[in-house]
DNA sequence: AATGAATGAGATTTCATTCAT
DNA sequence: AATGAATGAAATCTCATTCAT
């Protein structure tokens, strides 16, 4: 018993090294120009030995994203549900996906190019796995506004709409923030478009 | 003299179609997965014509988004220039580029796409001409937001961050969209994206 | 008569003119790196028009072989018909190639390169018109040695072989020839192999 | 350690039979008519494999000119070392010369319409490196040449242009050569050879 | 379970030749 | 007779996946 849950702990250090390796090869390349020979000499593994663990190249991405993506939403839940009062919820889902994108930069790049490509791809497979990835984001999101809405003094928005965009919000940094310095950090950014968002959907008076 | 100029016609012609044929293929499989013999057949020409109008693929791809951008910006800066009064000019924008991303489907997604991906090319040449379209983009709309902001009631927000976040909001449709009934117009969703911004932008009181 | 005479002329002289432009690509850089299109522009014809003249690629490579070693030859001949007395023979001609081949640089490149090549070919009608050019040029040096060698006083050799021999001792300084000052002529290097072969070939005493 | 010999030596066996399958098709063919399919086909591999071993077509073949060149050069090295006497060094590089070709016929013709054509090559990388093949060459055969002038009654000539000289009639046999019976041995002519040239460079008496 | 050499389908690009004008 | 755009076959090279060790 003992001996085959030491198997089963070495099985996934082994399998998270390679989600790992392939994180950084995938974020630096995209998917397309992103090798399997790469990411196997990234993870310190043979070419073969990944088949072990994946079923091929699309199941191993699409595993790195919904892996992560559950990382992410796992965090953002946990740090939303302290959040009470109106608008504190917005405002501590803005802080907290900024933070865990600071500390998941890798993933981050992966995690909006795929966003903002996804839908029209032509493996069915993989937008299906895909698809319900964003759902379940939308969802989470455009259930935070709703809780925060109706509690507030804003006005009566459909939350799925309101949800995408504060999804587009958020990712619009994507495009600058490669360029700017290292140090800088997405958390700090937060105050403005948690403002520039909360205002916009406000009550009028 | 006339001769030539039939010539020429016919020239820009067949070179137009060929983009559009692109524009229907890149638009549906991304870059990468689109082959040059898909986009021959699609453009009703063989392989090699392609090549006597583009030096390859990548050329092709970047005259593609290129011109179209060009049309873009064109048609944004007609629109625009005719506004007059506090927030109209922005309203006027959101509203023109709703508009032209109806009429242009397909473009629509390459832009957005590659509007999320290029920053982290590997191509550098790749890099350097689209890093200049989606430069005089933003440029544009910083612009825009700036002539607005210091004739209105506005908070005074760095322009070209808020025309950054005024792309993300547009671009967050993007995921929905493809989706939804063919019907369905970006144009209707102008009203509620205009009304989140200049809220979201507008001096505290 | 006259008119058709005329015509003769100048498509003569056209045909001529694709002959020199293609002699110069070709000797640049080689038989399958040439394409008509350069051959074209440098005859400044169109590509379809070298059809009117030529049956293809081929046909015009081996065209310009032939004539311009035809013209070699009766060159060739013509000096080597002046010469009288022991090797006095076999020096023309020595100095009568190397002359000539100064006199047309580009085609020397063409002729030694494709001496050295064109029996191993694939294509068998390329090689059956190269063979008869090159057993041409090999029969007259073999008949001048043999003129010479019967009334000197010169060993009793094979007048084939010999020939082989000399001429590739005159194709050795290809070698060199192209790397050296375009000044340096090939004539200059005439008496220095003309002494090796003659001493070569003379009676041992 | 056993087993990682074993490897290597697997490695090298491979990579010997393809280099030995790209010698007999190149020299039948020329390098621009020769394609990898077929190497591939004669090598008994997979087209893919044999870029497992050489970075592509140019790499394949430049690898096989030095490392055959090598292996004449090496062996020329051992026999003429053995000679002593007057002109017996250059008696026995011609011999070595034609009995090595004799077992190497393939390489022969590859080597002999290189060394005639690689000087005015587009392709610098591949010039680069053929041009130390065959500096090589002719500094080995320029050396044999003055050990031996300066020992014996011959006349005080240029080592370097007597090389050429040399060089140019060793290879003058290759036009005849592939003609002739396949029984007929290049090494029966090094007598003839080697008297027209010892003869040739000679004192005068 | 791990390896990595071999595979071969598939992509881009070139260019001799044709043919409608 | 001259043109040059269109053609499409053919060549090089890449890389996800398999499989014998």
């Amino acid at each position: 018993m003992a001996k085959l849950a030491r198997k089963e702990r070495e099985y996934r250090t082994r399998r998270a090294e390679i989600i790992t390796a392939a994180e950084r090869v995938f974020s630096a390349k995209g998917f397309d120009k992103t090798t399997m020979e790469e990411i196997a000499r990234e993870a310190e593994f043979a070419e073969g030995t990944l088949y072990n663990f994946f079923k091929g190249k699309i199941d191993l991405y699409l595993s790195l994203i919904e892996e992560k993506s559950e990382e992410l939403l796992g965090y953002l839940h946990k740090q939303v549900s302290k959040a009470v009062g109106a608008g504190e919820k917005i405002r501590c889902l803005i802080k907290a996906q900024m933070g865990f994108f600071d500390k998941n930069r890798n993933f981050f790049k992966i995690f909006v190019r795929e966003r903002n490509s996804f839908e029209w791809m032509a493996q069915k497979d993989r937008t299906k796995r895909l698809s319900k990835v964003y759902q379940t984001y939308i969802d989470f999101v455009a259930r935070t506004i709703k809780d925060d809405l109706k509690r507030g003094e804003f006005r009566n928005l459909n939350p799925r709409e309101t949800a995408y965009a504060l999804a587009g919000l958020l990712n619009s940094f994507v495009c600058r923030w490669p360029k700017s310095s290292k140090k800088e950090r997405l958390f700090d950014q937060a105050p403005f478009l948690t403002e520039i968002f909360l205002k916009g959907v406000q009550k009028s008076r």
